[in-house]
DNA sequence: AAAATAGTGTCTATTAGACAATATGTC
DNA sequence: GACATATTGTCTAATAGACACTATTTT
């Protein structure tokens, strides 16, 4: 790479609830190629004059299609990491996105596997790169808009219960969040045309019935509403 | 530009208040190089391998510096437009960050000058590439964020009046703010330690005068509060 | 005294949070 | 009926917004 080149690349955040719902959980890749060979990592493209995309955006789409297989829930770009240290190459730059999975997602391919978030921040896996410090910003971004906005509902199928909503938001927050001010917002949701309730039931295996709400979004983005949800106190 | 290669550019919308407090104004710089020489556009500069700069932030500030001979109050990157179009050399990629300075900043060079936003979103001045993109993003984040934190007064100097902070959230946000509800986050400033009253006064030509507050950030970032200003009306 | 501007106090509306009360299912 | 879980209702706390009222200065 020539002094006046830089290398720049697109790396996404996949991230979907646990099957037990008690944590998120992020999409890695077995990087095929040196630097970091045979190590999972963030998957990705390079983005330069010869990607087949027109846009960033369309890279981090396609970035996430053809290791995935599925289009996510929600996908925004979180930031922008460059610098001459993050990539032994040389002076690079990597645009991340987050991106949130529906629960059910599979995955088929033997180099692709998903990683308990737990495990990344107590260190018991170590990412190359920068990758580490993009998925807590990637986190901590998730977390400051779960305390104002309906972002977690993202990481649930279309049609979800009121205790699926509850483990979503204490996922994206890691904290316990209070069950009668989850139940208000999903009420104002419904209100401004969010969420419909379908008028059907989930029977766990034992108690009452749960109701099933779907999901509507109506914007781009996700409703924001007028508090947070008090993160000291 | 072979097709292997991507230009990296960082560009900063530097904002100011105008100097009656009415509204916002946006620096920029004439391009002394093709293309689009002799234009106004924002300054930024190119990085890649040999930049003399570290990291992106880095590469952001000296942007400033040079053109502006000053440190900004407040300086946060606000994304990453990337694609094949923006620039008639080719695949290029600009990561824009929002600074703002002190109103008494002043500019010295010849090929430097503060453009009001209105002119821009008028559309009476054009900028070129996607800067005008840039620009409108960039304002959006900021009324984003004015919504429910302290980032508007990061646009007056360290010692302020409540005049001065409701005319500088009002410009962020681009219509009339409450005064009550200013007043009172001031108070909630000056428990938290953000904000302390000097005891000094500033008489106006008429009326009582007013006191004289200093703004004290406590953190990187400005203060969050738990509301937002606003919501809908 | 009048005018102008700054600052305070009071009341309402909204919404998060704590917690009691009630509903509806399984065993 | 006992138990488990879901849902509803009631009360409190925090804070934005409307607006009346008081304070301090110049002319």
């Amino acid at each position: 790479m020539s002094a006046v080149e830089v290398l720049a690349s697109v790396d996404i955040v996949a991230l979907r609830l646990a099957p037990d719902l008690q944590g998120l959980q992020v999409l890695l890749h077995r990087r095929e190629r040196e630097p970091h060979r045979g190590q999972w990592a963030l998957p990705g493209v390079i983005v330069n004059g010869s990607t087949p995309d027109n846009s960033l955006d369309a890279a981090a789409e396609r970035a996430l299609r053809e290791k995935a297989q599925a289009l996510p829930r929600h996908m925004e770009q979180v930031g922008t990491e460059g610098n001459a240290f993050r990539d032994p190459r040389g002076w690079s730059l990597s645009t991340y996105y987050l991106a949130l999975l529906d629960p059910a997602q599979s995955i088929e391919a033997e180099q692709l596997a998903f990683f308990d978030l737990d495990s990344l921040s107590t260190r018991k896996v170590l990412l190359p790169f920068d990758h580490g410090l993009l998925v807590q910003r990637t986190c901590e971004r998730l977390a400051a808009k779960s305390l104002y906005s309906s972002l977690p509902l993202y990481l649930l199928p279309t049609r979800f219960t009121v205790l699926d909503a509850l483990s979503a938001a204490q996922a994206c927050l890691g904290r316990p969040v209070n069950n009668t001010s989850l139940r208000k917002r999903l009420e104002r949701l419904r209100e401004a045309g969010w969420v419909r309730d379908t008028g059907e039931r989930n029977q766990p295996r034992l108690g009452r019935p749960q109701q099933l709400y779907e999901h509507l979004p109506q914007g781009v983005g996700p409703f924001l509403f007028e508090r947070s949800l008090l993160p000291e106190a």
